[in-house]
DNA sequence: CCTCATTTTTAGATCAGTCTAATAAACTTT
DNA sequence: AAAGTTTATTAGACTGATCTAAAAATGAGG
């Protein structure tokens, strides 16, 4: 029962940033080429080149010149851990120091490289050890387990009820458009219908209000679950603001 | 009545780190030599003359080559914000996040760097505006004004009766020895007795227990405020162990 | 299978922060 | 005041993360 090295070898915070980014980038299932990766952390080509040169010597990825990286397990797990620290962190400060959903990602980009694993299990712990962060996202749980993720795109759901089950988008402006409109984890809605040729999609959020059109690249980033149709028992849950607590635990494992 | 620029030129954390040290040694009324900067710092005297220089032509200190540095008004002013934000952080993990009194100092040390303004604002208001911190530091208020401290050290005090104000230590180790034998701030004590010679200190907690005997050196980081001897007239503020609020303020500005 | 556009890597440089070793200035002590 | 000790500065080098510009590999179309 040998116990896998324990010893957390500690990185900078800009390898952390490349590793989340690889995470990322296979989350959405594409290749973590360079120039994605520098896309995404708005560096030069040459310089992901050179650091993913590095992280392969490090042991945290796999790097195939001219094709890109993937991560290993020991990359993984490091990347989970950040990916954990990044949406505690969001849930406290939207739950605890009042924070907007679009003001909490940048605050966590920063701390997530800062604070110790104390802070972290406090936080955790203060906050009832949530499931999800103000954006609906999935926090992995302390051994790195991550939920299984059964949403579906709202760019390619077919019209019909849904409930929002996240967000993954983290611009502030669209958070905050999107807060105006009563679009949240949470928010009942039926997808009306879609315009042809990449047109609007028209949703109607179900506690009354103006039909919303919102474009099929915004539409991207938000993921719902199917809702059965109007039940005649009356919905169960009732959505306080910013006040939701667990939601559904599916408890399985990822990976 | 033009506003100086209010523009809050951003610096590194390393820079912050220098503008901390010398804003302490200038607080303990010491020259802030290269020598002395580097001891604080724990890096070569040469990298400490190297960053003076760079901070001088940045207008954040004065410099004079073989005597050392003076913290300009900007420079003060950064610094003082500093300690502002790390003393608010050590209150906050104190009282939120139950961290022990000598726990907080090393996390404070990287949050300080990489929480926002807002941040700041959201846990001072939390905390109820606090005045100290967990060791009994003064924090400065958000203008920069910071309290005068009108304590006095251990070391230097005639036997008699005191309260404890503040300890300037940040080493756990010691910190927990004085929370064990119940040393903290707001502690009434009576010093018995200094043996000569440099001598330890023979102190008596008022809420009884065993005397407790302390090296010079370390009574040097113990602070405190003379109680007036058992008076006829109850004394008019009752000390709560570690629910101080304001104290005396005297409303009078630094620099 | 040759050519062109795209993507990636290589080469060489910069910047901040740090170090060690050597030199120089400033105090101390006789 | 000369000599010695301590303190500070200069010189030169290194590391991590980044850049730009040039060269090379890949893959798509004819």
């Amino acid at each position: 029962m040998a116990v896998e090295s324990q010893k957390r070898a500690t990185v900078s915070s800009t390898v952390e940033d490349y590793l989340k980014v690889v995470l990322k980038i296979e989350d959405m299932k594409q290749r973590a080429s360079t120039s994605r990766v520098a896309r995404h952390l708005d560096v030069a080509d040459a310089t992901v080149t050179d650091m993913l040169r590095k992280l392969k010597r490090a042991g945290l990825l796999e790097y195939k010149p001219y094709y890109g990286a993937t991560l290993t397990r020991k990359g993984r797990q490091m990347a989970v851990r950040i990916l954990r620290r990044h949406r505690l962190l969001e849930m406290f400060l939207h739950q605890v120091l009042g924070y907007g959903w679009e003001q909490v990602h940048q605050e966590a980009e920063r701390l997530e490289h800062a604070v110790s694993d104390l802070f972290i299990s406090r936080i955790d712990a203060l906050l009832d050890f949530p499931a999800q962060d103000p954006h609906g996202e999935a926090i992995p749980d302390a051994r790195g387990f991550r939920q299984v993720e059964d949403d579906l795109c709202l760019a390619e759901a077919e019209p019909g009820s849904y409930s929002v089950r996240k967000v993954t988008n983290s611009d502030p402006e669209f958070l905050a458009y999107l807060d105006k409109v009563g679009l949240r984890p949470g928010t009942r809605l039926s997808l009306q219908e879609k315009a042809p040729f990449q047109g609007p999609l028209k949703l109607l959020p179900e506690s009354g209000g103006e039909p919303v059109y919102l474009g099929l690249e915004a539409s991207g980033s938000i993921f719902v679950l199917p809702v059965k149709d109007r039940p005649p028992a009356p919905q169960p849950d009732a959505e306080g603001p910013a006040s939701r607590k667990a939601g559904s635990r599916h408890g399985r494992k990822s990976r």
